[in-house]
DNA sequence: GTGGTCTAGACCACC
DNA sequence: GTGGTCTAGACCACG
């Protein structure tokens, strides 16, 4: 469970907590079952509030990436491996989809942005 | 100067009219040394607050696409193809740099990346 | 907007709330389009925190009976009938499900629980 | 003495135990008289706390379902077939008629109602 | 004025 | 110990 918050972000801690978590379950970083800290556990170690904490894990749960038992805690849901494919591809392709208008904004062809993403990707 | 503002987007309204402005600046569609009509006309016309056109306004000033002559009006800067290829170029790489991590902490594949972008830029 | 809290019940305040706006929403009782009293507003009315309001408010987003604009305020989604016919049966749906467990408990069969409905429906 | 616990279910352990008996005691599958194994006993084959089990047998004891005879054992109430069949009717009626006006305010008609009563008691 | 976020602190049910 | 709910009060961005 490495999360890092940069209070220099312009997002939100709560997404910025949510982001990396859902990251780590996608990827399969973290096994199905498996109980995350508790959200005092949490916002003890990033000196946030519960309810920061509370926040990311409900839009977890929202997401279906988790599932919370109240009294018992908080577990890492049982995706197959094509939800979690989808899961990937979904949330890649929302994150695309507010950028492009940006870069189009901007004036980038589509054969701009792909040379500049095949430039840049390291 | 047509601008299109949806209340039922997501965005801001001052960042609707940014956007709209900065990508007829950069594409040419406004000269250098044209005049942006006056923030209170714009205002009455959008049926916005005058607050809300300024911080388009001064965000397009920051990015340097227009100059405010306080007391003559906003004239849309000279600049240069050159200079204009190079800001966007600039920009685009910049924001793409900070885009990237997110792409990679999902698990995409330089190829992955590029095919969606290839399929969401419509 | 009639809403009524009972202190009395079981349930969290903020999901009395969420229930009977979903309710008048999923009723066509308020049109799409509509602009739900603010947070604030509410929960002044109904002396209870901004937060609890808040909470119902969400829940309400995430059902997609509303759409929320910062600064603006929250508006009633615009449902096609088909839409809203499937709100309702999923939502009765889910609630009739939950409570099937406790009649089965109690021993009663399909035959008799159907005989109790056609009694106890006024 | 069956009872199965999952942990993946919402309902709280205590409520799960308490349901299973309570729908052997209602359904005759425990005769009057009937001594139900002792607390601890229970707790240590559930793999719960005695104070989980202990919830339960409360719950029974209120419902008129066990007499707990401290230091001697929980017995199952002696309960004629008259007796228990009232109680079952009770019971079902005073829970649906609170779950009626649910319903009725998604704008179910009667038989919509038992249409859906039909379609999902498996 | 609106909603969005965050805090600290409280009480509850459940385990 | 866990999460669930609620409070009061604060600051921010947007209009």
């Amino acid at each position: 469970m490495d999360i890092v918050i940069l209070n220099s972000s312009e997002k939100p801690i709560y997404e910025q907590i949510y982001e990396q978590v859902a990251s780590q379950i996608v990827n399969g970083g973290l096994e199905a079952g498996f109980c995350l800290p508790s959200i005092r556990t949490v916002a003890r170690e990033l000196r946030v509030s519960v309810i920061t904490v509370k926040s990311a894990w409900e839009k977890l749960e929202n997401d279906g990436l988790v599932h919370t038992r109240p009294g018992k805690g908080c577990f890492v849901a049982s995706l197959t491996p094509s939800h979690l494919e989808n899961a990937r591809t979904e949330r890649a392709t929302e994150r695309l989809r507010k950028e492009l208008p940006y870069y189009k904004t901007l004036g980038l062809t589509k054969q701009e942005l792909l040379e500049l993403v095949e430039r840049e990707y390291d």
